[in-house]
DNA sequence: AGTGAAACGGAGAGAGGTTCCGCATGCCAA
DNA sequence: TTGGCATGCGGAACCTCTCTCCGTTTCACT
């Protein structure tokens, strides 16, 4: 290891960085985002690192400046997503909604953004496949969100006692199957899900 | 294209082959077989070709004779897997139990495969993903299976309307995922599942 | 045994991810 | 303003993995 002091926080925002980063360098990674969010959205994670170094008009070698690897930059790219499904929970449903039909509008927000971003598509689908690894912060957000939107309905006694929020993420898994597969068809296998999840005092 | 008949069947099992094969091929074609399953059911598809080659004892050209890409490899290694579900399917449950048993029987058959098989289980999920590509004949029999058990249910009345049996394959994603994330919990994943494609009058 | 077709092995081409290092550039102090 | 230098940059090179190609071997049939 030659590096005696490497960049640990290079796929977060980081509010408080130890030691400032130079002005060349942060327009460089806002550069690399874009072009790594542009193309990952239009064509999938498969894309390339030469293709993104390209469309950013950089060198591969910056690329693993700012991120230390393809996955960390494809999570990074989709951490925007992550963020906009977080702002419309927390603005538009999560105090003000019956448990059941927050979780309706959350699980449908996921599955348009799938529709439109496969590269979040795919990070959502193998950040719950794939077992290891730290999640992402604003990943653990939702998914904390999740775990207590989860929590709320089931001491309403509107959802299900065998389950936990963790299972929810499991649930998109199958959606994100059929956004890709039959585009429209989502909404009734929200439907589904949602009808599974309810106590059996309330069907 | 150099070769002026391609081996078109090299996937299946091939009752009447148009021209037979060479003893020592069909002994090769075996023992990668074997390999591929051990290999892929212990440590997932992402087992590189070399290893596969290696553990035949033969070059990987030879692998390649057999079967026209990797993918068609981890798809012919897992097609056992898909007889011995079907083989269970018809003989245990297909005309006896009623549709939402047979159902459940069938899921919890698949999960326990797909916890012992990890490249199956990668088969079955980007099967279920990946849009394009032929059908593998065992696991579009499956799907006919699910396509009819559904219809059944439908018509008894105990599976509701807006459903088809190409959605219970998606279902199966999420099952996937739940067999690796927390193995056991799947028992509960399939109640849930089972319980939202109940029809209403039934709930 | 002899012959031709079928099958084999494995080097190497090609593609993609990752590293390395000499050169360029922004930053700060004098 | 300029000189010093840490920071950042580019892209050739490297590694690994899939897949192809072709000279050699093996089988099957006479």
């Amino acid at each position: 290891m030659p590096t005696p002091m490497p960049v640990q926080q290079s796929t977060s925002a980081h509010t408080t960085s130890p030691r400032r980063r130079r002005a060349d360098a942060e327009r460089n990674r806002a550069r690399v985002l874009n072009a790594a969010r542009e193309l990952f959205a239009e064509r999938g994670a498969h894309v390339s690192m030469d293709e993104v170094a390209r469309r950013a008009e950089v060198g591969v070698g910056t690329l693993y400046r700012h991120f230390p690897t393809k996955e960390a930059m494809v999570e990074a790219a989709s951490q925007q997503r992550f963020g906009e499904i977080l702002t419309y929970y927390r603005t538009i449903c999560r105090d003000s909604t019956e448990p059941l039909e927050a979780l309706k509008l959350l699980l449908t927000r996921i599955a348009e953004v799938e529709a439109r971003d496969r590269g979040f598509a795919s990070v959502v689908v193998e950040g719950t496949l794939g077992s290891e690894g730290p999640r992402s912060p604003l990943r653990a957000d939702l998914e904390a969100e999740l775990v207590s939107l989860v929590d709320k309905g089931q001491a309403a006694g509107v959802i299900r006692q065998d389950i936990t929020g963790a299972d929810i993420l499991s649930l998109t898994c199958g959606l994100n199957s059929i956004v890709h597969r039959r585009s429209g068809d989502w909404r009734r296998y929200i439907n589904i899900v949602l009808d599974g999840l309810r106590s059996s005092r309330e069907r």
